[in-house]
Order: structure tokens, then sequence, then C-alpha cells
DNA sequence: GTCTATATGCGGATAGAC
DNA sequence: GTCTATCCGCATATAGAC
């Protein structure tokens, strides 16, 4: 494989970790299992980790922080409410279902392996990412396009989308995008129906221009 | 306590267990543990359950039984679909965020613990309460009520109802029932505006009365 | 940086007395 | 049914040679 060559051991040792922990659990895996899979002993994997928790909050914490910086900069490219959160959505299912799908499963069922302090640091990280959803959705509850209750909204959304990592393989019929477009049209239907309107700027309210229905309701009228 | 009085050996044994692996998982929960939490020694344990895996395989199909009870009842108390729908909502939300609050998040987070053999077990109890799932979900499909992707839609709301056990805490505010009235509508928003409509029995086809805003979307015209 | 060898403790599970 | 005592293996982590 030439994609392993450039990579540093560290970061090596990182995604061979997260690849193990996700499949058997953090628990499950040895330190031994981990050394064994790099071809290694297991006196050798503790010259680069100080810990096998080390190499737990090492794998959490760049997880999140791939996906804070992926939906960071969608979120920063799009000026309207609509596209902004369907920005949103694609990319944080871009790098949950990609690259970071390891890592953010760990993060999902290993955090309670974690001890109080790195716990804390890892809730620091997750509460910044989830931040980065109270403005949008916030705008969109004040415009009465979702329902008032924003962490209701907020934890129904992610809730829905980080669950797609336990089911969604991927498909030449359905990909990552457009499993975006369904989730979104689905969680946002509102939202949804107003992507690609124009604002009305005497009134500051919105406007559906031409409704799209993404192809997903079929017997409507 | 008056109400653990009455209760089997065995049952409290799984009660007590299914706590411990919630809050502190199930690898780093040692049978000494829960056995100090009884007041017993380890040793006793072992004469109610043959093994740590046993009491384990317990706790989930306890937990997978009762919800599969529950949304069933409330599935054939109800004739009219949007009903149908927002019952399961509700039977899915108590059972879950209920008394088998411990038994359903242990099942969701530690599927991984069990053996080949015990895996299949389980599964098969998830895949036959999933099936409830469909028939209402293909009807509101072939209404075009929600996406056509049945699939989708069962493991987007099933994903958002469960991940609910992760942040949902009782509040005089917003009870079980109004938490599920209000998923039901973010995540059903066509079938919710259909609630207590009558039908059009000439036409076959479902119309509204008048539709309940459940006092979620504020600034609507 | 990687190895071998090992310290040290805790895990699940069992045997047999009571 | 519950206890005490114990078997036995595997876990993380360390020490020190190379």
């Amino acid at each position: 494989m030439a994609d392993s060559i450039d990579i540093s051991k560290r970061a090596l040792i990182l995604r061979t970790a997260a690849r193990l922990f996700r499949q058997n659990g953090y628990e499950r895996t040895s330190v031994r299992q981990i050394a064994e899979a790099l071809e290694m002993t297991s006196g050798s994997l503790f010259y680069h980790y100080a810990s096998k928790e080390d190499l737990l909050v090492a794998v959490m914490e760049e997880g999140v922080r791939d996906v804070l910086a992926a939906v960071s900069k969608g979120l920063a490219g799009e000026a309207r409410l609509p596209e902004r959160v369907l920005a949103m959505v694609q990319c944080h299912l871009t790098a949950l279902l990609g690259p970071n799908l390891d890592a953010l499963t760990v993060m999902m069922y290993e955090w309670r392996s974690l001890s109080p302090p790195a716990h804390q640091r890892i809730m620091k990280w997750r509460d910044a990412y989830e931040a980065l959803w109270a403005p949008p959705i916030g705008e969109a509850a004040a415009l009465g396009l979702v329902d008032a209750d924003t962490v209701l909204v907020r934890q129904t959304v992610l809730g829905a989308l980080n669950w797609s990592g336990q089911w969604y393989r991927p498909d030449r019929r359905l990909g990552v995008d457009g499993l975006a477009l369904r989730m979104f049209a689905l969680l946002f239907p509102r939202l949804s129906e107003r992507l690609g309107a124009s604002v009305d700027r005497d009134r500051g309210s919105v406007d559906a221009l031409g409704p799209m229905r993404l192809g997903t309701v079929s017997s409507e009228a």
C-alpha cells in the first residue's frame, strides 16, 4: 500500500488502535494485539504512547478535531440558512462515514472508559462541536422552521446522524452525499423546501421559489 | 424500599447487574463488584448465573423483550396510521426512558462483548423488534407521507429515539409523553399534521381536518 | 527505537465445607 | 444457597540490554 509509507509511526499506531478499538471494543483489545497488528512487541508501543488510555484519548481527540474542522469549513462556505445546514449535514456524514469512522465510533462507544480528567478533556471537544450547531438551529427556530426546543432538535439530529455509522454501507445507489440530502430532508423538511429560495428583503422572511422535493416523496398529488 | 421485597433473587441480580453495566460498562464491571452491591460474595453469584456473559445476555434479552411487548401493545391499540405511529413512539420512549433504560443502554453499548452464539440470539430479538416498524413506515411511504426509502426512515427514527436515552432527564416542563409528541412531530411532520384527521372513504386518501401544531412551531404566518 | 523478560495485580470461574 | 479459599490466565506497564 503506497498510502502507508509517508505516515508517521505515531499516526500509524493511532489508526491501527482506532480500528481495533472499534472492531473489538477498547477493553477487549489488548496492547499486545495492537502491537501484533503493527508487527511490534508490546514493549515498543509504550515508547510511543505512555499508556493504553493515552492511545484512547488520542484516537478520540483526533476524530472529534477532524469533524469539528470539517463542519466548521462547510458552515463557513454557505451564506443562506438552508444551504448552511445542508452543508453541515453533508460534512458531518462525510467525516463520520469516511476516514473518521473508527475514531468517532470509538468516541461514541468508549467514553465511559476514560478517567475523569481525560473524560473532561474529551467532553470539552464534544461541547465545542455541538456548539457549532446552535446558531443555525437557533436561526431556524426563530423563523419557525424547526421545533422551538433547540436542544431537542440538536440532540435528535445528531443522534440520527451518528447512528448512521452503525448501519450505513457505501453503495452506488446511495452514496454519502445522497444519504446526506435525504437525511437533511427528513430531519429539516421545512428547510429542505427552501433550498435555493431567495430572500424577500422587505419582509425579512423566506419564500420558496422552486421547492426541491429531492425525489424522496413520490405519491403526492 | 417496599418494592424490592417481592422480587426474585434472579431478578434482583439482573437489575443490579444492568445498573452497573450501564454505569461502568460491561468489561469494567467485575463479578465481585456486582456481588458486593448485592451484599454477597462472587462465589454465590455463580450459583444463580453460570457465567458473567449469561448475565449480560439475560439483561439484554429482558430489555428487548419488554420494549417489544410495549410497542406491540401500543401498535395494536390504534387503528389509524398517524395515531399508530405516535403510539409506537410513545411506547418506545416510555420503555426506553423508564424501567428499561439500563438494559436497553447496555444492549446498545455492549453487544460487541457477546460471543457469536449469544450475539446471534440477541440480533434475532432486535430484528424482531425492528420488524414491528416496517408495516406502518411502509404504509406511510406508500401514501407519500415519509421518504420512500423505508430502511433509511426506520434507522433515522430509531437512531434519534434511542439516542434520547443519552441526554433526556425527566423534567416537569417536558415529560416523556411531551417528548414523544415533539419527536414524533419532528420525525414524522406529515403524519403529525394528520393526527385526528378523518379518512375520505371515496378517494381512499387522507385529509387533515384540524392540523395539530403541538405548539412547537411558533412564527408561522 | 525495538527487543526480552518480568513485576504485579485483577479477572472469571471452581471446589467443597457448611 | 452462601461461604472461603484458590486455580490459573491475561492484563498493563516497566527495566534494561542491544
